[in-house]
DNA sequence: ATTTAAATTAGACAGAGTCCAATTCTATTT
DNA sequence: AAATAGAATTGGACTCTGTCTAATTTAAAT
């Protein structure tokens, strides 16, 4: 896989490889997560888009997030009841989860393996899998 | 480990060595989880705690939950993002979760191996490792 | 230019969960 | 048994995340 840097030509560009009619506050929200690659929840994303001044709409950040969701450019993670924070990383990986600072962190999956894991029932795939490991500062008591 | 089955006064029991002082309410809570020791979210207990008459409020629900959480009798597993589930069963296990009917089923964690996890970053120790398999009916479309 | 469909919007709404001040319960002391 | 003190419970207001709707704007296609 190429390098490739998120302009917002090339988000455009894949965007309508899915099939996603690349408009502007759709191009900023990609750009939000692509550039940054990092873990945003929907607050997060909807003040980073605005920062200047406001031109994306709740709505429009929930519609797109979703609609990201389903052409699978992106992944949700459940670490927080609280919130849904939004991966751009859709490669094959885990996560640890600091519980004290709320930071979460990426574990490649190329080197893990799992044995041991039963048969699916009948008639099931598998859609994916999550692993997260919650972690927390050895000196701070539980 | 006995099998106990989970009478009131065994749940009273149970509670007083958590240190959590066994109130009615708490009691009802607890016999709700461990007596189905199933899955459930917080209004599914509070709708079976309050079947004949109300008895139970919201707010003592909720802090019912989390102070059984806090005493680590029971765990939180995240899979839904609208809903958070409690679940009895603290033993080591892991979690196949249906997406399309939303059932969600115990794995065994004792048979499970998993090799090639990264050290942990320093001054870190685990708390816990969630895993969760997505699955669905192979003849339904994604 | 006109039409059509798609996307965005503000704001109302819904549901999960928390907070707070007032009340009730429980345990302990007298 | 009565009095007291601390803990637990309560209703209801509140917050927050996320959804819905009807109206408007945008963009694409003829």
């Amino acid at each position: 896989m190429e390098a490739m840097p998120y302009t917002r030509d090339n988000l455009a560009e894949k965007l309508r490889a899915q099939g996603i009619n690349p408009t502007h506050q759709r191009i900023e929200i990609a750009h939000a997560l692509f550039s940054r690659c990092e873990h945003l929840s929907a607050d997060q994303i909807m003040a980073i888009v605005n920062e200047r001044h406001s031109e994306t709409s709740k709505a429009t950040v929930y519609n797109t997030l979703n609609l990201f969701l389903e052409k699978k450019l992106i992944r949700e993670v459940l670490v927080d009841p609280n919130k849904v924070f939004y991966d751009p990383n859709t490669s094959a990986h885990y996560h640890v989860y600091d519980v004290e600072s709320g930071k979460l962190t990426d574990i490649d999956a190329a080197d893990i393996r799992i044995s041991g894991l039963p048969a699916l029932p009948a008639g099931m795939v598998t859609e994916g899998m999550d692993i997260i490991i919650r972690v927390r500062p050895a000196d701070r008591a539980p």
